[in-house]
DNA sequence: GTGGGTGCAAAGTGTTTGCAAGTGT
DNA sequence: ACACTTGCAAACACTTTGCACCCAC
């Protein structure tokens, strides 16, 4: 179970404004499931966000936790990521981060985001050249971790 | 079905080398997969693939081609891609282009391809300064096609 | 000859959906 | 009231696997 690290009240609202465009309504289960996702800043399952919205409210199915999923990342606030495991993760830190890239690491599992304003704009010119204007991005690094080749171990932080 | 369009005989070899490595053996239904997969530089589905590879060896089944995949993500040869559709596709052209990038067009649905060396050293600077050493990268750009947007088609040659 | 490889069909896994009952607005 | 929502369980779609036979080395 995460720890709301910084619980993101503002997606919340952006959320909710985005239910009302659409004639959808709160309920007591999406209440937890947002709850949830906007609670952490973790990146999670559809299965994980099952069980910790069914720790906040027991009356959370899997079906409904299906359901919401896609309205999540239709609203933008929250992306699919697909980082090469079984299952699909969740990245909820793109209401604050809209252009965050992802280092995922070979050795501690971990992952790391980080933002890169020159990335940004490379990426702008050079699909503005081929005739495209860029909507969304995404950017995974895998990469090998420095201290755990040298020690055997990782001490970083995010490791 | 996919036209040849740079069939890549060296992939092929390299490959061959791979299972050489690993005490693995070259059989016809193999052949017909690596011959489909190096004779496209189009991304295609664990589907098509079958399909296919089917109509140069009819003994080529599902489970041979669910079987070789993983050989030839794991030879690095071909990678696993998710451009957000149902299907996971594969593209077959890393072993000429290990580093290239995807733009997918939200209004053509086509993909371009693309290299660039400034990012992939940007890449490396971050990485680097976060204490790891990019292995592989992908970057997915969703864009609109300008073309597109004025005329409500588009005849660009990858569109 | 032996150990890897194959097709088939059954099993598995994550996700979606039909339905009848429930509920926010 | 009406339309949107829900939980349940069945259905789905894609992928994996056990098995007996086959074949590359």
């Amino acid at each position: 179970m995460p720890v709301a690290a910084k619980p993101n009240t503002n997606a919340k609202e952006k959320f909710l404004a985005f239910l009302g465009t659409k004639n959808l309504r709160m309920t007591s289960q999406r209440q937890a499931i947002i709850e949830t996702v906007f609670g952490t800043e973790e990146h999670f399952t559809a299965d994980q966000l099952l069980e910790w919205s069914r720790a906040r409210d027991r009356s959370v199915s899997r079906a409904t936790v299906y359901r919401t999923l896609p309205l999540l990342t239709e609203s933008g606030l929250v992306r699919e990521m697909d980082f090469g495991k079984d299952h699909k993760y969740y990245d909820p830190n793109y209401a604050d981060h809209p252009n965050h890239n992802h280092i995922i690491c070979q050795d501690c599992e971990k992952i790391v985001e980080f933002e890169s304003e020159k990335i940004s704009q490379i990426e702008n010119e050079i699909s503005h050249r081929l005739g495209f204007e860029v909507k969304t991005q995404r950017l995974q690094i895998t990469a090998s971790c420095d201290e755990f080749k040298k020690r055997g171990r990782c001490n970083k932080k995010a490791c």
